[in-house]
DNA sequence: TGAGGTTGTTAATAATTAGTTAAAGTTATC
DNA sequence: GATAACTTTAACTAATTATTAACAACCTCA
């Protein structure tokens, strides 16, 4: 499987809890944030703005599912996960009630293995539905379903890593992507790897279509040419 | 899992629940349409022709039960998926000795992940029943009617697995399928084998037809060569 | 121009992944 | 309940891919 960088933002009143599900979402690769009540959490989220938000229900300040109903009223978080956290499961029944959009509910006490893949099975959709399997440019196909890359018609052989590299590049065609963001866009934030290695994968990448398809921004990044 | 695009009527009298499901459903990629009781619902099916229906079971003018009858007595909607919402599971049995031909039930409070997976597997079971009998690739014919592989018009003897995995990669040529893809749709998603599993019954494929039917790619997974 | 930094290149090495075989475990069948 | 067919695993090998180190080339700017 992937190396996940995502941003989960958890918030609970109970540091026992957050920290608990901290250990555990970070142990697993996450990026991981606390709150410890919904207004804080409210702060956090548009701080860090992050790929899905772990809500306990009762709360003092402001409780979850107001919590939930304000981050659905802005625009920046109507299609982020948000997952309830219930003391107990009949409090699940209050909740459907006052509908506010949560995409799943984990009533406590939390079992790691539950908690892991729940939100593990959340995330790999948003990858899904996110990513264009094909991407076209001039003579240049790159087709994910795939995995095949073709130029002027010809299949050109790419290995994993080389591939994700031009996918990612080509994806935003003109952009310059920086070191940094490659390594955590196809390494992952805690894969440690040093800079050459991503200069002799561009190369091969050159080797393979051509030198004019890559252009090197000095002092910044690689990016794919229009 | 697969991109769905099916169509899924809910009827239900309490807006908050037709809400609920609606936005969770739309969330998965599914068509939604919604109805506040049986009569609108019946009328709604014959408009949209839905894939799946979700009927409440108490209903104002018209309930659940009596218009599950009255659409399996209309032939367009007598092999339609109907998936029953109960107040309590006690109320199945009801349903069950009304015997009106449903597929399912979920109690409430519906929680997305049972409600999704429900679904899911319903329509994936619609999905096997379309699937082609007969998959014709060049001189090969793979026919899951009789179990038969040709090549050439000589018979190939496939044990089951083998079968299946070779269904599998050749019913869409050129798709790249991870071990992962291989297992859930395979074995199920809860079977524990060794990936070296695939690569045995993917060398006694090859064995059988050649080698250049199927590619590997390293790192992601095995595709059929179109 | 030349010092300091950044990127390119190559080849060696490490790490990962897949292929293969035989044997053990399992299931179906007569 | 024995046999045969099928499935899975373990152990090993082979192949491919990823990473690094070392150095060369290049660019920038005082």
């Amino acid at each position: 499987m992937e190396k996940n960088t995502y941003k989960i933002l958890v918030v609970d009143d109970e540091p026992d809890i957050l920290e608990f599900i901290d250990y555990n979402l970070k142990r697993e690769g996450y990026e991981v944030y606390l709150a410890p009540n919904g207004q804080e959490g409210i702060e956090k989220a548009k701080e860090v703005n992050p790929d899905l938000i772990v809500l306990d229900v009762m709360m003092p300040v402001l409780d979850g599912i107001e919590a939930c109903r304000r981050l659905r009223d802005m625009p920046e978080f109507k299609s982020t996960f948000i997952v309830f956290l219930t003391a107990r499961s009949e409090e699940y029944s209050e909740i459907a009630g006052f509908n506010v959009g949560a995409d799943d509910y984990i009533s406590k006490p939390i079992k790691p293995r539950v908690l892991l893949s729940r939100i593990n099975a959340i995330l790999r959709r948003k990858d899904q539905n996110n990513a264009p399997s094909k991407i076209q440019l001039g003579d240049l196909v790159i087709d994910k379903d795939s995995f095949v890359v073709t130029k002027g018609g010809q299949k050109v052989q790419m290995a994993k890593k080389e591939f994700e590299l031009l996918y990612l590049l080509a994806g935003k065609p003109g952009k310059v992507f920086t070191r940094e963001n490659i390594l955590e866009k196809v390494w992952g934030d805690d894969v440690l790897v040093v800079d050459r290695t991503i200069d002799v994968h561009i190369r091969k990448i050159r080797e393979k279509l051509g030198d004019e398809n890559i252009s090197t921004v000095k002092g910044v990044g690689y990016k794919f040419e229009a």
